[in-house]
DNA sequence: GCCAACGTTGGC
DNA sequence: GCCAACGTTGGC
């Protein structure tokens, strides 16, 4: 089985409801600039890990849906756009900086599990996303954390 | 809108 | 290599 991460978007930007809707429910996981996270991207995350879909910067925050990897670590495209807010400058295309996966739509959980349900679950204590002055953006779940956030997402 | 926490930059 | 200043994230 593949491992499971935690993504976060502000819907405002990119929702859960416009991965539904996006070309082939797929989109690229792009414009990350956290080391951090790149190296997950670019080393760790495979095809057919599962991402839960998070919404931040929203009241309440949640974990509203999920996503599977189709396509693992490649160059982030956006590093190399002079138009985008992603660019940088100081990426070269034969040594690139900046990774991005693709991800697809897998389904809306059944209802949202907000932040503070997250937090109130003695069995999530000690997830990325609750630690103090977390702010990763793309973060592993354990298959533990996941089971029991999509229980809880669907109602068990 | 505020601000705590964290990450990055750059002077020295 | 240290660290002050600045920028960003994201909950509240």
């Amino acid at each position: 089985m593949g491992r499971h991460w935690l993504m976060k978007s502000e819907p405002d930007v990119f929702s859960i409801d416009d991965l539904a809707k996006a070309k082939q429910q797929t989109t690229g996981w792009d414009g990350v600039r956290n080391y951090q996270a790149r190296n997950l991207l670019r080393d760790e995350i495979a095809v057919g890990d599962g991402v839960l879909f998070y919404h931040s910067s929203v009241e309440p925050p949640a974990v509203v849906g999920l996503a599977r990897v189709v396509r693992a670590g490649y160059p982030d495209p956006t590093q190399f756009d002079p138009k985008s807010d992603a660019y940088d400058q100081d990426s070269k295309r034969d040594d690139p900086r900046w990774f991005s996966v693709d991800i697809a739509f897998e389904r809306k959980l059944a209802r949202a599990v907000t932040l503070p349900e997250l937090r109130a679950q003695p069995a999530l204590a000690d997830m990325v996303l609750l630690r103090r002055g977390s702010r990763l953006s793309v973060q592993p779940v354990t298959p533990a954390e996941w089971k029991k956030i999509v229980a809880l997402g669907d109602g068990k």
